[in-house]
Order: C-alpha cells, then structure tokens, then sequence
DNA sequence: CTGTTAGCGCTTTCAT
DNA sequence: ATGAAAGCGCTAACAG
C-alpha cells in the first residue's frame, strides 16, 4: 500500500514532542521585557482606541512583542471574548463535483479578507455526522455556521441547538433564513435569450429536463427555477421546443443516448442542455453524425464545468457563480444578519458552441 | 451583482447577538446538578481510568450531563492540556486542480476518523499568505500542520518558528523530513508495462516530455521519476519510443496540437500521454483523423482526472492516489513521527483506450 | 495614565 | 473516594 523509504534524520524514533522545543511567549513575556504589565501590554497590542497610554509605553511595548515574537493565543483569548475569529464551513461533500469547491474557495477567500479562519468539515449528508460536525464546530467556539450542499436543495439541519449565526450555502432550511443560491430563473431566461439572440428560434430540443423533478438528486427548486426561466423566455421569444428530451441523471452518456436518440427523427437547429456533462456526452454523438457545431446544431448549457472549455469548440454555458456565493456567505455570517434569500447571477460564459 | 429578495422574519433588524440565546451548558452546572464538585465531574467526564470515583457519582454525572446537554469547552480545555484536536492543512491552492481535492478529503476522513477537525487555509503559493495562514494557524494552538501542494513539488516554507509537528503533504521541504509523495517511478513502470502486457511493444510516442524539466509548473522530482520509471520499463522491455513530443504545459490543446503532429509523419501504435488532459486532446486528435481507439491507436496516461471516465472509450490511467495520501498525512501526523518520505503506490485503472 | 484583581471553563496537583 | 485551589493566557473592571 505504501512504501517507505527511511531517511537519515533521528538514530532512534522520538515522539513529535521531543523532536520540537520552545514554550510559545506568552503576554506576560512581553509585559516583563516592556517593564510593564500584562494589561498595558494588552491593551497597546490590541490597539484599543479610547484608554490612553504614553507613546513611550506603546513604544516598549510593541518593541518588547517585536523583538520577541510574541502571538496572542486565540484559545485563550477566546475564553474571555467569546470571539474566535473562526468560522465553520459544514457540507455534505467537499469538491466532489469540482466545480462546486468553488464554494469553498469563494468562502475562504471571504474569511480571509475578513482576518478569519475556516473549519472545514464533510458530513457526507448523513445526519449522525452532521450532527458531530455541528459539535465538533460549537465545542470550538466558532463565530459562525456555513451550511453548504455541493447540489442546490433543502438541507436538513440536525435538531440540535445552534447558538451562533448560520448561513445557508447553495441551499435552504426552514430552520434558517439566510441562505444564499444562484439565480436559476434569470439564468434560464438568459440561455433562451442567447440563443434567440444568436438568430436560433426554431428546432432548439431540450435535452435532460427531468419528468418526475421530485425525483432522484435535483429535487431542488434550482432545476425547477432553471426551467421556468427557460420555459418563460421561450415563451416569450415566441417559441416551443421541437422536443424534449428527459433523463434521471446528468451525466456525459446520457447526453450521448438523448442526442442520438434526437438525431435518428429530427435534425435539430440547437441543443439547450440542462448542464455541461450532459453537454459533453451530445458533442461526442454529434461528432460521430458528421454534425459541425455550431454550424449545424448549436449549443447551449449549465454550469461552466472545466469540461466547457476543453470541448472543441468551446462550449457556451451559464455558469454558476460559486465563488462569488462562499465569499457572500462569510459576508452575511460577518455583518448585520439579513434574513432574506439571495439570489446571485449566473454568468454567461460565451465559447464557440453558439454561431456569432 | 447580488439579488436579493426579502423575506418575513424579523420586522426591524437586530444583531446576530440578540436574534440567538442561552449561554453554555458548563462543567460547573453540571457538577452543581450532579451534586459533585468540578474535578469529580471532569474526572468522570473526561473518563480518567486510574482514579476510582463511586459508580453511583458516575451515574449522576453522566445523568446530569445529558440532561443539560453538556458540551465540553475545547478553547479552555486546551488552555491546559495544549491540545485542540484541530489540525491545520495549509496548501497553494484548494482543489484548483479538481483532483487534488482528493488529497483535502483524505485529510478531512482521516481527521475526523481521529476526531479531529480541519483547518483549511489557502496561501496561492505567496509567501506573505503563507506567513499569514501558519500564524493564523498556530495563534490558534493546532496540534498539527500539513503543508500540502496541489502539484508535487518542492515547496518553499517560510522561515517562521513552527512548534507543532508537520507534514509535507505532496511536496517537499528540505526543512521538513516527514513528506508524502506518489510513487511516480513505480506508475510510470505500470504505465508501460499495461502496454507491453497488450502486446504492444512497438510505435509507441511519448507525448508531453517536457525537454526542459526545470522549466515551468513542474520542476518537481515528481515528472522526474514517473519519466524515470518509463524509460527503466521501456527499456526492460526491450523497446524505444517511435517519437517524443515535448511540450510546456498538460493542457487539453497541446495533447491536440501534438497528436496532429505526431500524425503528419507516422502512424503510432500507441500514444503513452503524461498526463490524462494531454490524453484528451490527443482523443479529439485521433477522431478527426478518422483513428479508432484503441484498435488503431492504444492510450494510457496519468492521474485518473475526471475527463477520463467520461471519454469514450473510458481512458486507462496511473492514477494519483491523492485521497489516501491525505489520510496518511493524518495518520503521521497523530502518530509517532516518521521521519521518512512515504511513497503511495498508484492506481491502475483500466478502461477501454487498452485493447484486452 | 497605569497596575491590581478577577475570572472566562477547564484540568490537575494536593489535601482531606 | 472526593473536593479545594491553583493556574493555563488573556481581557475587562475597577482602583490608584
């Protein structure tokens, strides 16, 4: 399974302990070396603003921190402030579906900024282990929850006391009012309206809209909202599908099967698919028909995968906009609570897919 | 940018503070409850095995702290036992290349499979964040560091005092002794050998040598011994490449562009790819020239990347066993130190680009 | 303007 | 067998 090679270091194996050395410098280190005490020093390090000590005194005392290398301690100061300048990011699956770390990202982007730190637990959506992920955050007195799901849906939340502001992440729970989701509907309209805009009104097929919605994964108002888009920009350009095609799952073989599926009746002008795999697998069966795109079929998705753009020609989707969400979701958790639903936009990533 | 759209809940808004409640359940209610003191109560609690406390306390203990719903206190607990049970992972990049994300995961099961919890901190690979993110972590006393590089590489550590056992995760630092790799010379010895057991000994290209391996993204030893280990077993066997092509980055477009290239001049039996999106490019290559794979054209490549399941037919691939070497970086890290570089053997995953 | 004191919640000698 | 008291490192009242 492993294969291990020894290296020179230790003769004999010590414990980590013995391996490293040196106590941390405590405030009271600082204080002693800046011949003063601990609250000065305190008080000068953490920059309070109304008490006023002498120049000299903060002089000495940041000196005295320099020179030594002090750090506060967070656990201890936690202790007294109840802040820990520590947020929880808890999610069913962590970049499982690549594209969704972007949550993550844009989460730890936001902490960042904001001189905070993530906690990153995966709970798989099993409740026994949200519940211990949820613990194990409340046990270390985080400032704040980030709920996420990796696909857009209800989560449910373990019925366990929460006493710090939590956040919704690509989902939402009765329990918490804030939460924070692409906005499906605009980008559904905006695939339609692309495709009209690109001249494309007639013999556009849908491919992967799913007949029993509350069925399988995307239970979710996200398809939901993303097919109301559609459905309503189509109407509004004037127009209905040539057909519709549904599956259970979105992924590349299905795209294949629908798209050959479409091709054996009907030659159709464009394909607007529910997301990117599904995409993929159509480029593959419309390669093997002989057909060019977007010469022949064009091509309109979901997502933005890293797929999109490997595809050749570069597929047009409407991407999701996870970064911007993870980075808005310690936004919220930070300021003043704002128990509403927010909705970001959806990008349009334009790629040759689409005739110009 | 953002849409939001109000929903009822509060009629004025408040602070996150005054919209929550009820301070912690501590170990003093619970003692109170029990009837006991303190240190009988965390005796009980924290389950000391040498100290005999009647059935009967242990009893109403336990009793008391369930019914409170007592927590325990991490932050003050590790103001005396200097132990937090959190972990800090540090790396360049999270899952930018989807999957390395594997290497978070691991870490992330092995940790809580250790009851331990995760922080994530990403540095970009600049050395000001990274100064950042190891005091971020070690102000808030971790008990241990992972250094992980989403690209095997040496990396630079800044020259701060760390004071808690670390792990190179992925990469390596001279600074550092205990480091975590894939063994890239024995995968790439499999990636030849799964060609000569298909009876393919002959034509073969490699495609994406990079002439100067001290160039760009991958100056790493790692490219290194996966070339090393594909010469040995080329040579073992007997045979030369027919071509080398070389090129400055694994990117979908040049496996495309040397495919083409590859197929101006000579008609190869196989096409061993360095990594799995040169591999991609080369599919869509081969395609265009009318080349069926893998009865005209064989592949294997590298890494067991998404993208290779979903090609057709399924690309086979060493892959990188990122997820299992997160899980060791735990194991190391919670364990007696191991002063050693662990080589992780890769995975050979089959699929249809190999003729059976 | 500065220092003393108290205590956050927990574990740990050390008495009883 | 159990509890009192000290103290981890820090900040917040309150004196001086």
């Amino acid at each position: 399974m492993a294969n291990e090679e020894w290296r020179a270091w230790p003769r004999k194996r010590r414990k980590w302990g013995e391996v490293l050395a040196k106590k941390r410098v405590t405030l009271a280190d600082v204080a002693r070396l800046a011949g003063l005490s601990t609250t000065a020093a305190s008080m000068i390090l953490t920059g309070r603003p109304d008490t006023r000590l002498s120049a000299e005194a903060h002089a000495k005392v940041h000196a005295a921190a320099a020179s030594l290398g002090y750090r506060p301690n967070i656990a201890a100061r936690a202790l007294r402030t109840d802040k820990t300048r520590t947020i929880a990011f808890i999610s069913d699956y962590v970049a499982t579906t690549r594209f969704a770390s972007g949550l993550i990202r844009g989460a730890l982007a936001g902490a960042e900024q904001a001189q905070h730190v993530m906690l990153v637990l995966e709970t798989g959506g099993e409740p026994a282990r949200e519940i211990q992920a949820i613990e194990a955050a409340l046990d270390r007195q985080v400032d704040g929850l980030i709920f996420a799901a990796m696909r857009a849906r209800e989560v449910f939340v373990p019925d366990i006391a929460i006493n710090v502001p939590t956040v919704m992440l690509n989902g939402t729970s009765p329990r918490f009012p804030v939460s924070i989701l692409p906005d499906e509907y605009r980008g559904g309209r905006a695939a339609v309206e692309l495709l009209a805009g690109a001249g494309i009104r007639e013999g556009i097929v849908l491919l992967g809209y799913n007949e029993k919605e509350e069925t399988g994964l995307f239970r979710s108002e996200t398809v939901t909202n993303r097919l109301a888009g559609i459905r309503d920009a189509m109407a509004a350009a004037g127009t209905t599908f040539v057909a519709e095609l549904s599956c259970w799952n979105w992924e590349p073989d299905h795209g294949y099967d629908l798209t050959r599926t479409v091709l054996k009746s009907l030659k159709p002008r464009a394909l607007l698919c529910l997301n990117d795999r599904l995409a993929f697998g159509a480029y593959q069966a419309l390669d093997e028909a002989g057909l060019a795109i977007p010469e022949d079929v064009a091509l309109v998705s979901f997502d933005n995968d890293e797929i999109a753009s490997y595809l050749r020609p570069g597929l047009t989707t409407i991407g999701l906009p996870h970064e911007e969400m993870g980075r808005m979701a310690i936004s919220l958790l930070l300021g003043t609570p704002t128990p509403a639903r927010v909705l970001v936009e959806m990008p349009v990533v334009l790629r040759g897919s689409l005739p110009r």
